[in-house]
DNA sequence: ATAACGTTTGTTATAATATAACACTTTTTA
DNA sequence: TAAAAAGTGTTATATTATAACAAACGTTAT
């Protein structure tokens, strides 16, 4: 199991240009991003995020096959994760909102399947995008 | 747009088979049980995975990049779905909830995001896995 | 009935996403 | 400090998905 605190060089690397980034980053676009540091093959990034994704550091966006940092902190180790997607600009935004993580977490499958984690994505057209 | 009623020959054999399975099926696996109908090519398959999805007559698993048979009818062609997967076994079942539903429909992001469409996963083990 | 249009098909090729397997190094822990 | 665990670098390959083009099929409107 990973150390919540200290991550490796690849981690630190992989997980910075997360957090720069302004939208969803694919793990190639990261790939071609970090060559210039010495990682050349997808098996390096892909270790990184699958690490970044145990710790919570990050999320994947399953519909983009992306990932983002998390910037929510109460989504505990991505157990219960939502967000809000931008079918025009591709936007990505964490949503942090404890009655809805609260009703998720509690609930419960009719045919008696105790959950362990969700995630959840909403689709539509930001405001931004609307203006134009 | 596709009519709601009448699937083409590609799409009718595509159908038939997810509906017939008992968990997701993955588009290469499709591809292999129908050869022997002279479909022969991914793009046959994902030509017409695309317009069943369309119609509503199945839907994507995003988590496993796999298909399922639409059994809830509810779900108003794909724009609320949700389900349940045992991290196990890889069953999947179709959460059909009103209640649910009709929380997540209602639900507005904070930034003033007007939603379209939701899909939302939950993650367990499931009870026949529970007793092994 | 036939021209025009949109949809579906078949096909070849290729892009994009992700994992397997192996040898080695570094870090942590007992 | 030896053993175990985590991380690295690398080559190869598997899996998932789309692009692009030409032909056939199905509607519908005249």
């Amino acid at each position: 199991m990973a150390q919540a605190q200290t991550l490796s060089r690849n981690q630190q690397i992989v997980l910075n240009i997360i957090e720069k980034a302004k939208g969803p980053l694919k793990a190639y676009s990261i790939l071609f991003n970090v060559q210039k540091k010495g990682i050349n093959a997808p098996q390096q990034i892909y270790r990184a995020l699958d690490k970044l994704i145990e710790m919570g550091k990050i999320h994947k966006i399953e519909s983009k096959n992306a990932f983002v940092a998390c910037r929510s902190s109460d989504c505990e180790i991505s157990k219960a994760t939502a967000f809000s997607i931008c079918e025009s600009c591709e936007m990505v935004d964490e949503i942090s909102d404890t009655k809805l993580s609260k009703y998720l977490s509690g609930f419960n499958h009719k045919k008696g399947m105790k959950f362990k984690r969700f995630n959840l994505e909403f689709f539509g057209i930001c405001k931004k995008c609307k203006k134009d």
